[in-house]
DNA sequence: ATTACTTATGGAACGCCGATCCATATGGAT
DNA sequence: ATCCATATGGATCGGCGTTCCATAAGTAAT
């Protein structure tokens, strides 16, 4: 299974795939029609040829994801300003834009892995871990510490944007939202004390605000754990 | 579709299917082949029944699967002592009972959902909002840092667990570790300067203690923000 | 040009899956 | 004994990921 390799520029085809192209309409198709949407036929049909010309370029199906996925994180780069801020504030960034990232491509939220190991997945850590080590912190922590918000990042992303895909699309989230208030309030406050008195804050909370209270919650323990250094 | 109703204690026959003994082989059957091992086949021929048996007490796949997830998550409540402690060894102790029960159920990590439907996803942030309810945080931010604690519970669990039930069976998480260890040291420095000296620090970690890293600064994160009461 | 070889393509076929259909069984109520 | 809602399970459908392989296209040497 030759993956595509340095290729010389020159030469192959006008009409030539590539991997870069099959995952581009990997991601558009994605976008379009979700997860479920995405198969070799179909993706072979928009890009003139069969399913089986794609296995040249590409593993199976789940690397072909996870290429997009990862193209998708790519996206999170472009959005947030190259480094010099302080450490705190890079990092909301960072974050920020990663979240927003996915939150435009819905499928790919439960796709970013955590072991990196793609070029974009790559990047973040880096960009994390050399935030990270502009804090006070002890150099032996910076690795647990930056992979922990790395963590935190792609993995509440994921908990908060991906159960979007799965609604149904006739479903709004304003509907999914009041029904689910509603079977919460039917629940005996015996049983669930917090819940039954929360029905209205879940209605009206806002997806991108819980994001970043938690995410402020864990930044701000940083700075209370790190030496205090003047707070970049 | 009329899922199994409350039905009379008494009566059925002997061998009478239910969602519960569907649901408890499809655990079964998860821990065993993993994700891509449960087939409704497959199922079916473990209750000695044909598939379209089962399609009476659950709806798709994905619902048996998402019930699967909640029945792991239930186990980690058998683990963890009843509440009465202070709120933040209340919640660190149910974060990392959480955590131990999607260890042991790998295929589950990517199931548990944020927005809380199932019975024990409802129990879970029940528990949390309980024990967040006791600091001295206003009252209107009860339900934000409570979801956040949810989303970082169950949403970097899968982070960190995931990716191993995906992994080759062959390839240990030791060989894993170790080869992408070696493929960040291949990494030029000058685009990676972080990742390039973190490679020892990659091989020899735990993945326990990213959790609880992570967790720690959140709990950190809270008392700070909430009114300086006794810790308790 | 011709040849020989590697790289790449694409359509057909394989095996399996989720889901549906429907004829049949079961057991409580009348 | 009869009836009917509840429940079963085997056959079947359409579609999927993947593999196979005959062939095309491009490259390099003669």
């Amino acid at each position: 299974m030759p993956r595509t390799r340095g290729r010389a520029p020159t030469g192959g085809r006008a009409d030539a795939l590539s991997r870069e192209i099959i995952v581009g309409a990997a991601v558009a198709l994605l976008d379009e029609r979700g997860e479920r949407g995405l198969t070799f036929r179909l993706l072979a049909k928009q890009l003139n040829t069969g399913p089986g010309a794609l296995y040249w370029h590409v593993a199976n199906k789940d690397e072909l994801v996870a290429l997009a996925a990862d193209q998708v994180l790519g996206h999170a780069f472009a959005a947030v300003p190259r480094l010099e801020e302080g450490a705190g504030a890079g990092l909301r960034a960072l974050a920020i834009a990663v979240f927003d990232a996915l939150d435009r491509h819905p499928w790919a939220a439960s796709h970013v892995t955590a072991p990196a190991t793609l070029a974009n997945a790559l990047r973040l850590l880096d960009r994390i871990g050399t935030l990270v080590a502009r804090t006070g912190l002890p150099a032996e922590r910076h690795f647990a510490v930056s992979t922990a918000i790395s963590y935190y990042i792609t993995g509440v992303s994921a908990q908060i944007i991906a159960p979007r895909s799965a609604l149904d699309s006739t479903t709004s989230r304003d509907a999914f939202l009041t029904q689910t208030a509603e079977r919460w309030e039917e629940l005996d406050p015996a049983d669930y004390p917090f819940l039954t008195r929360t029905t209205t804050d879940l209605r009206d909370h806002d997806d991108r605000d819980q994001f970043t209270t938690g995410l402020d919650l864990l930044l701000n323990g940083l700075n209370t754990t790190a030496d205090p250094r003047p707070p970049a």
